[in-house]
DNA sequence: AGTTATCCTTGATACAGATCAAACCGCTAC
DNA sequence: GTAGCGGTTTGATCTGTATCAAGGATAACT
């Protein structure tokens, strides 16, 4: 099946859902035909793990459907997730030989690569894919400051109040909400996940869960699937200022 | 005194201390020039906020001398530290209207300013700002990613032993050791900063330097002198790998 | 239908770090 | 001198989350 989503992948830039958000967001057709000379297509299985930290890395990559997770791991096995890669984000940095995470697909996965020499010399050559890729990489630097105020200082109820936030805020921008207003969702992450996510063990996370639920501000069916009634309810969980950041 | 500082700074970008690391670094000498004609310096005063969260920011800048944080808040009033900001840093974001943080200094500051909007026509028209300033952020995120790991997963007494580590190792590139390879160093930051920047109170940063200075694992005089009779021991104390990822 | 495996929930208990409180140290100012 | 003050230490107690342990739900396999 791993060769089905392969083959049912966009060939063409041009019709590639991602084609407005990676890192070649800004290019012109011309550039893009020349990306497409040194592209290629990888799938993974859900579960698997792509890269290890230590590797060595001979390409970068855009992820183009799916969801993977950047993990580091302390000797004595302590987790800690410390990204999460949607559609479009970037894996792999020009000049550096090594990985310094380990990446895992935490759902069936379709990479866009790069073999890295190529695509660091087109970045010389080609100011419109840099420029992207400090814009990509500054939003990312916020998320992880932001994500580093929700690990040193936010209660379990509010990291866990936080990531479905954050989640539903996703997937709401992809007109999943009900008839009047409530939004749903399915969690893609396991419990242990959400626990490497937000610094707590998966006891805890499954008892926040369970206490959002008993007192009305999510519901859920089965294990996975997210019912948010009132998004407003949920934000004022998360203890982040009630205008999000959303001044000016 | 500040008023001191302020020209007792090099206006000649071949004489600035950070030349070689700041985001001018790659910069050729006609560059330099472009550069030079449209930067400005600022001082500031130990402990004085310079930037607030939510500012219109209409400038840019590198940290000269002296130390600053990036700091976040919570409405009720909980605070984390997401950057520590050490000469040659740069401070705000090219395309971005208002400051995500607050920036303080923790000791007198100098800065070297550029009006945002003719610093960002010259990196539209400068390749090498715009490549070293990715550069930057890419190693900017790797720090906050560690970061993480420090936050989310590791004990009181490792993150005190990591932050001394930082510290230590970053003193230790400018010879501060005594004859037989310990390190000595002054803390540039008060306990309570301290605390913001690990996710801690202040009170149990104290206990654990205390503790550490118990163990034998540094030694202080009055409460900011530290010494480090055996670096790898400290290191053993952060919980990190022993190789520090110096691999390859 | 039963077996196994994976993921999840819930309970009992332990403990690291927070919180509350008091006192101490090294200053500078009068 | 001593009063005041910011930063720091130390003690007593509390509490949120981890840890240890057991059992439930769901799906896949035989």
């Amino acid at each position: 099946m791993a060769h089905h989503d392969l083959h049912s992948v966009v060939h063409d830039c041009g019709n590639c859902p991602i084609r407005h958000r990676a890192v070649c967001a800004r290019c012109e057709a011309d550039e893009l035909l020349k990306l497409e000379q040194i592209k290629y297509y990888r799938s993974y299985q859900a579960g698997q793990t792509l890269i290890w930290s230590g590797d060595r890395m001979d390409f970068v990559a855009s992820v183009v459907t799916g969801i993977a997770t950047l993990t580091q791991t302390m000797e004595d096995g302590r987790r800690q997730m410390v990204g999460l890669l949607l559609p479009s984000d970037f894996v792999g940095r020009p000049g550096r030989a090594t990985a310094a995470y380990d990446v895992t697909a935490t759902t069936d996965l379709v990479m866009c690569c790069f073999r890295k020499k190529p695509f660091e010399e087109m970045m010389a050559a080609t100011p419109h894919i840099a420029q992207r890729l400090l814009e990509m990489t500054l939003d990312e630097l916020d998320a992880a400051r932001e994500w580093m105020l929700l690990l040193g200082r936010k209660t379990a109820r509010e990291k866990i109040a936080s990531l479905l936030a954050i989640i539903a805020r996703r997937d709401a921008g992809l007109k999943l909400r009900t008839a009047k207003g409530s939004i749903v969702f399915d969690l893609p992450l396991t419990r242990e996940e959400m626990a490497d996510y937000l610094g707590l063990t998966l006891e805890t996370v499954s008892r926040q869960v369970s206490a959002l639920k008993r007192d009305g501000v999510i519901g859920l069916e089965g294990k996975r699937h997210i019912l948010v009634p009132d998004f407003d309810r949920l934000m004022e969980e998360t203890g982040d200022d009630s205008d999000g950041g959303m001044l000016v």
